[in-house]
DNA sequence: CGGAATCCTATCGGATACTG
DNA sequence: CAGTATCCGATAGGATTCCG
């Protein structure tokens, strides 16, 4: 075997796999969830993926693991992010659960913006993507 | 502390981290290559993603990781995969470094697909994303 | 068999200006 | 302070047709 990383069910022959081999590599896909034939939005890894989806969206996280932030907070961590832009990353993070807002009326206005339960799941995922991230740039 | 996701090293006061607080989560911003203020190609956490940006690209993975496959292999498994994408998808994995190809030439030709090292880097990656994302449907 | 070329549409991301 | 409204250019993705 070439590569340590299959899983060693997969110890078989698989030379011949093109037309033979129907099986599934558990490890990789343990249910019936991951064997979809299309795009679907049920799959785990889409649910996953599409809540980090967009140009800003794992910076804004970023900032938000590091501790409930107003409006006006995120927008000067992240200077070069635009009122639109920021507006439509929080839009999305909370339609997918992810964040949380809550309006305090008074002058001036405050929102605070933070992760729910949901939203914490995604951090080792992020801790993940750094170090897959780092070993792929090492290989290159 | 209302979540445990954070690490013991955030156990200070973040009562008042809007202005105050300019530390960083070593755990999940470990080098500076995480702390950008803005996106960036050399950020790990995006050289991942973008390896697997685009609505068919993890599908691929996924039947890659089954095993090295040809052209037609990959389209019979992915019926709804049309050629260009199923073309733009592979393109895009080569210029990542993630997946190799191999012309054989005779009538028919053949071309063989498959991952490289730095592409079975990505497998882990790929678990984790499966198992967030059936942790976050759950909380849903 | 294994694509490339062309065309079309929808969504994304950014700039700018304005508002309760 | 915390957004909304409008416009616009750049991609992404899909359908179809053609080629070595």
């Amino acid at each position: 075997m070439a590569f340590s990383h299959k899983s060693s069910q997969d110890d078989r022959n698989v030379t011949n796999q093109t037309e033979s081999y129907r099986g599934w590599d558990m490890t990789l896909v343990p249910g019936m969830d991951g064997r979809t034939l299309e795009p679907h939005h049920d799959c785990p890894v889409e649910v996953a993926l599409e809540a980090l989806k967009g140009r800003w969206t794992t910076l804004v996280l970023r900032e938000l693991m590091h501790g409930d932030k107003s409006y006006g907070a995120l927008s000067q961590s992240l200077p070069k992010l635009s009122d639109k832009v920021l507006t439509d990353v929080l839009t999305h993070l909370r339609k997918c659960g992810v964040v949380s807002r809550t309006v305090f009326r008074g002058f001036p206005n405050r929102t605070l913006y933070r992760l729910t339960a949901t939203g914490w799941e995604i951090r080792p995922l992020l801790i993940e993507l750094y170090r897959t991230g780092l070993r792929m740039r090492k290989s290159c």
